[in-house]
Order: C-alpha cells, then structure tokens, then sequence
DNA sequence: GCAAAAGTGTTTGGTCTACACCCATGA
DNA sequence: TCATGGGTGTAGACCAAACACTTTTGC
C-alpha cells in the first residue's frame, strides 16, 4: 500500500515556518554500454523537462517506506541499492518554496526494470549527454554530485556487485569500471586486482554468448562492503 | 543579528502532515591530549543530561545563516570548519514528534573558544569517556557515526590543518592523527609520508618551549582538499 | 581460416615497513 | 651532566604499471 496523499494543511503557507521535506534519487544504471540516469519527464508549456525522481517526505513514515513508496510512484521500480548522498538547502533550490532535500543514489540492473516502467513517464538518459538547461532547479548538480560519489566508492566497495547481474564475465566487471571511471584499465592488472581483494568467487559455469566462451564469476558477499583500507602510514 | 525565534504556528501539531527539520553539530577539538566532543549540558528533574548543540532550522534561511546561528547560541562559538555528515529520519529518534536531523561535524582549535564558552551550560567531553546513557535521543550513535567520518577524512584529506594552529610542529601534526585514529605511527616513515604529499611547508621560525627547539611547519593550503587518490587499477 | 573476445606472466620501479642512534637545549 | 623531545637513513618486502601473444569458439 502506498502513503496516501495528505491535503489537510497547506505546507506551501507562508504561515509554516519550518522548511519543508523533500527525498530525490538519483538512479543509475548502465544500458548501451554507457551509465545513464533515470529521470521523470515533464511537460510544461509544451517544454519538455526532466526532473530525477521526489516527493515530499510523509510525516511518521520512515525512510524505508518514503523511499520505497517515491521509487514506485514515479518509475515502477521496486527494490534498488540505495545510499544518501547529501542534503540540499539552499532557499532558492525549489521556486515554490524552502525544499530541503535529502537526496539518495540508487544503482538498478537495466533488465530489472525495463519491461516495468513506463516510457511515456520517465526517460533515460546518457550520464555524459546531459543537458542541464534540460533538468528542474539543481537537479544536474545533483546528478553530478552522485555521479562523483559512485566513482569514488567504486574504489574502495565492492559496490560495482548492486549494478551487475548475479553471475558475469571478467569482462564485463571491469566495463563497469570503465564506464564509470571513463578510464581506461589493463585486463591483466585488473584481474590481479580484482583477485587479491578476495570478494569473487568462480562459478563453473560459462557464457556463450560470444565467441570463446567467458568463465563467470559472482561475488562472495553481494552487500556492499569496503574491501580496501589505505592506512595513512 | 540572529535569526529570531518565530512561533506563530505550532509546529509539533499533529495537523502539521510534514517532518520538522533540525540541525545538529557534533563539535570535535583535541584537548588535553585527547579527542573531545563539545556538547549542551541539559539538567531534567535534577538529571544531567548532554546533548550536541542543535535546532529547529528556520525557514527562508540558508545553511550557513542558520548553522553559525545554531552554533552561536549554544556554545559562543563563532567559526568552524564544517562537514555535513548525514541526515538521520527515523520517526522514533526523538520522542516530542518526527524530527529530521541534518547532521555536521565541526573542527575546531581548542584555544579558539575556551575563553568564550560558558562552562554552566557547555561540557568537553574525552571521546573515549563518552557515556552513551547520558546523551539525548541518538546522539551518541551521531557522534560515532561523525567519528569515523573524521577518521577517514584524515587519511585522504588536509582535514587535520583544521584542528592545529596555524604553525606547528610535525610531532603535533602525528599526535592528531594519533589521537584521532588511536595508533601510533613511526616518526621517520611519518614525516617522509607527509612531506611526499606536498602539502606542508617549512616556516623558518623554532618552537622553543620544548627542550630542543622544533621546526615549525604550516599547511601551504588550509582550505580543505584531498591529497591521496588511490586510483582502483 | 578468420574474426572476435578470452585468457595468461614477467620485469621494473616505486612505495611501505621496520628499525636505532645522535642532537640541541633547559634545568 | 642529564633528561627531554627533535632530528635523521637504509635495507627488504610488497605492490603497481607496462607490456603482447596464444586460445577457443562461431561464422
């Protein structure tokens, strides 16, 4: 069941004096071998907007709920990885008034949600052929400020798990990287890498799909966790 | 001038359909050789009780306004170095309605304020010593959660600069970082790791009030940045 | 048989770690 | 002259980066 709407008092009076809630997500994924984000697509005046995904947060609910409810609302998806990324309070973020807003990532797996959502609603977009003129208030920024924080993490989690299926190729594993990254990496020193942080596992099974058949792999624990400690001396 | 107090409408009313937004600030100083927590002192039904400075955010006004204020009025602070460090929602955390806490962490030089705070109203508390018991709602979890975030900012960031004064011996530099992340370095292999990032400079002036005078060394930038990256491959 | 992606080791340079003694000064 | 904290170098282990050819399959 979803939060139902509640009109009883007007949170856009001036007479409230506290700002008002609002919970955005920014949500990834990789499809067309690129990271792209998932959007709401607006009309307005004939203009076409977008606008990541929000709502105004329901009093006595807790993050869980909001979240899982916005999710759905708006883009049909039922269950991401979610992180918070930061809040955003700028007074003059929002035109309709004083939106604080407490923004997530989330990372989905394209086939997850592809025959759920609904095209005409929700769009998706290259991460590196955003236009920003194109996105409500600071969602751009937003959207960069998220983009920064998974590129960081990819470092040191093994978040990468949350944005690929249970079971997949070296290959593929390190195309995640690069795509986000937009680096370039040695297939050689990667598995090396990748091996010695001990956090996959071989499968014995392969996939076909290509011409020499690729060994798969999954990860040993799926929830994210760090999986490399930099002591500073 | 500070941002006055506005209660024209009842914001804890269960007519109110949203959240109230506050805004708490665990204060970090080193003191006495150790990591210490600035927090409100608050006596009920004869009970003391410490809680980390914090306020029902006003509208209309921008973080910093509304930070410096916060900050001002609890402990005659006047400036600090800030990080915002998470929001915590859960319905239940504090017990008068559902309270939304975006959370910071402060830094700050001891010597900066020890002449301004009122100690009736305000305690320094040794991390180590903290009693969990004796602390509001959630706040212990904050200031641990604000702990750790410090922790890993020292590793990867100039962070430190902002708890030191301005010059300062290198063996104050590796007490911070000691004090902070309860180990013990090496000396030599400390200062080679330093001085390898860049980031300091020799001032020629000696600290005499040790036995043998002390180079003195200042951050050749204060503003925060990060100096570390560990690329992936 | 050829195109396409998978698979596989070695060398080199740099960074991290462990470790111990002398120095400059004030008391 | 002695107690206190300041200052300094080296050797070995480990990790990161650069680099190219062979294998397996489908077409």
């Amino acid at each position: 069941m979803l939060i139902p709407e509640n009109k009883q008092f007007d949170i856009w009076s001036d007479e409230l004096t506290i700002p008002i809630l609002a919970l955005d997500i920014v949500i990834f994924t990789i499809y067309m071998g690129e990271l792209c984000v998932i959007v709401s697509k607006v009309e307005e005046n004939s203009i076409s907007w977008y606008s990541i995904p929000g709502w105004i947060v329901a009093k006595w609910f807790d993050l869980e709920k909001n979240f899982d409810d916005i999710l759905k609302r708006k883009t049909w998806i039922e269950w991401v990885y979610k992180e918070q990324l930061y809040t955003f309070w700028d007074p003059k973020r929002d035109p309709r008034g004083h939106v604080v807003a407490v923004c997530y990532y989330a990372l989905v797996q394209v086939d997850s949600f592809l025959t759920k959502v609904d095209f005409t609603k929700v769009d998706i977009l290259k991460y590196s052929q955003i236009d920003k003129t194109k996105l409500f208030y600071d969602h751009a920024k937003i959207i960069h400020y998220a983009k920064q924080r998974l590129e960081w993490k990819l470092e040191y989690t093994n978040i990468a798990a949350q944005i690929l299926p249970e079971k997949f190729k070296m290959s593929q594993l390190q195309w995640v990287y690069e795509i986000i990254t937009g680096k370039k990496y040695d297939k050689r020193n990667f598995q090396k890498k990748v091996f010695s942080l001990g956090i996959l596992q071989e499968t014995w099974e392969l996939d076909k799909s290509t011409n020499r058949p690729a060994k798969l792999y999954q990860f040993l624990e799926k929830d994210i966790q760090i999986v490399e400690k930099n002591s500073f001396v």
